[in-house]
DNA sequence: ATGAAAGCGCTAACAC
DNA sequence: GTGTTAGCGCTTTCAT
């Protein structure tokens, strides 16, 4: 097994002080150009590795940034992951990603341990049932930059990246009212968070100006996942008045929905007309393709990363910045197009 | 914003050594467990966290695993990360999770922030074009050990899991045939990554033991991307003698072939009957649901990170295991039973 | 342009 | 059961 080399090995060996390879190595201006090349060389040679675990103790920061998001496995927050790496690789930071898998409990877990791990700054999605900032509040204490996105809790200071969850649910609804629906159901996420929460404004904000009864039936809450739309669809089957419309806050569950309402003989969009929301690949593979709101995650990620590098950098006071709002848009497809329409 | 507390600071409030505080935090057997509770009272009550820089530099290792994986988002490797985590949260290691994106480029700058990172062992699942190991073997120089998952490289020592795709294909193909179906086309990945070339293997074998010739032309290279299944259905449209089975080594682009089959008029199972590969959720959302390949991916992921925290701890030495070979099943849904067939 | 030296916070060998 | 002390590898201030 090869030892571990260190600059003390290679200042020995160029007849150097451990400060000027430290230097050299980290590309300092008032290092000689000639020394540089020599000593990176000479590292390359003997396979020399900085050790970060030394430099960061001595330097007092980590250059890493923390991300927790509910789920990994998700286009959308693939696509988010994407966007902050893509922005973070032409930094000098790091991320290191954890998935708090939806439950508050292992958010807490997470942000411990990121806490521990010393991040630079933290990039937040919050869980499905994350009620309170308590556990992030260590971070504020000491001043580690906190950044939500999409998934959004009320916090003082600090900045949300956000889409505008309100126009969105307003844009698919009345879609679905003009399509002719009179009845439509909203199945949603947990209410307490943001995302759904504001969908439901939207929605009821469609009903109104469309002089349309909101009712409580007509609000599903679930967890989203396709469980979810296959009970949800049983539950529309054994409805007395069914409805004619469906917005579902979310496309795997939408199209695992709809998959279900056929098998029982429901006929889409005739019967009843989907919308769903994030454009995942799957709602274009679907017969019939899904109607969607199409939700910039990459754009998010790289404005979410960039944001918290420039507050680190000194160049963006986040602090002072509030809520960021991107732009997302309805994508008409065949699950909600009724013939009879216009 | 509050100062950086240290076990220096809780040692003199309490008129104790470093040492002892120390050894109380990390439950030294030698230390009185009165102390301990003090201290750990103390710590706790000025705010303490321990710091891992110094604690690895000192103690020379890091109780990270690193893996990398092609993606975090497909739903089977979400599954084997999960495997992964489970095992470790029960154990004092942490997990780094990167990405490839599928490309070397990416894969071997991931090897390299590993290894500066010194996580104590690496779980890898290769990319599509990865062709050699030469970015592992610093790990290997310096007896970091290394695992392989699902996706292999032949490396002299070292430890892979997979299941036999050999076989796995073997009876997707023969089931395919045993419906009727005497063309069958192979919708693969890069034939250089195990798990599609051993497919090949198991679709060749069964033609031959149903006297069934085998042509070149019925092996499609693709990225296995949503696109590729529709540029697919495109070829497939266009070809003069039509195949009468697929046989697509992964789910989403199953999918979104078949999707784009029938948009041809195509129908399913009885003009092309199809199989897919890895039991995505998407499987059993489509119409028709698509027979599949079941694969335990967070029993995987569970091995994997086991048996390398076994080799870490000692108590299993992975440089004399060879393989473990997982279970895998067909699963037999509508995509794939023609109706004349017995 | 380079060097000397101190110290980041922790742990472990050795002492008592 | 607890204390003393040295050192992990790096960066940086202060010299020259």
């Amino acid at each position: 097994m090869e030892k571990e080399i260190t600059i003390y090995d290679i200042a020995k060996l160029l007849n150097l002080s451990p400060a000027t390879v430290s230097r050299a190595l980290n590309d300092h201006p008032a290092i000689n150009s000639n020394t540089k090349s020599v000593i990176a060389a000479k590292a390359k040679e003997m396979g020399y590795r900085s050790n970060t675990f030394a430099s960061n103790l001595r330097r007092q920061r980590t250059d890493t940034i923390g991300v927790i998001v509910p789920r990994l496995n998700s286009h959308f927050m693939s696509t988010v992951l994407a966007g902050m790496e893509k922005v973070v690789n032409k930094s000098s930071y790091n991320l290191i990603i954890s998935q708090s898998l939806e439950s508050v409990k292992k958010e807490i877990a997470n942000a411990k341990t990121m806490f521990n791990s010393r991040v630079d700054g933290l990039l937040v999605s919050v869980a499905y049932d994350t009620d309170n900032t308590d556990h992030f509040d260590a971070f504020v204490k000491r001043g580690i930059p906190l950044l939500f996105f999409d998934r959004v809790l009320e916090h003082k200071q600090g900045t949300s990246i956000i889409i505008d969850n309100t126009k969105a649910g307003y844009e698919a609804v009345s879609h679905l009212i003009e399509q002719g629906c009179r009845r439509i159901l909203y199945i949603t996420g947990n209410l307490k968070r943001n995302v759904y929460a504001d969908r439901l404004k939207g929605y009821r904000l469609a009903l109104l100006e469309h002089g349309l009864p909101y009712l409580d039936e007509l609000v599903m809450v679930t967890d989203l996942s396709q469980e979810a739309g296959i009970e949800a669809a049983r539950l529309i089957q054994r409805m007395d008045k069914k409805p004619d419309g469906l917005f579902i806050a979310n496309d795997l569950c939408a199209v695992s929905c709809m998959s279900a309402l056929r098998k029982n003989g429901f006929s889409i969009p005739d019967d009843i007309a989907v919308v769903g929301f994030n454009n995942d690949p799957v709602s274009v593979v679907i017969e019939p393709n899904l109607t969607t709101i199409d939700y910039p995650g990459e754009k998010m990620g790289e404005i979410a990363a960039q944001s918290l590098i420039n507050h680190l950098n000194g160049s963006l006071d986040i602090q002072n910045t509030n809520t960021i709002i991107l732009h997302s848009e309805l994508l008409i497809r065949q699950s909600s197009v009724k013939k009879g329409a216009n």
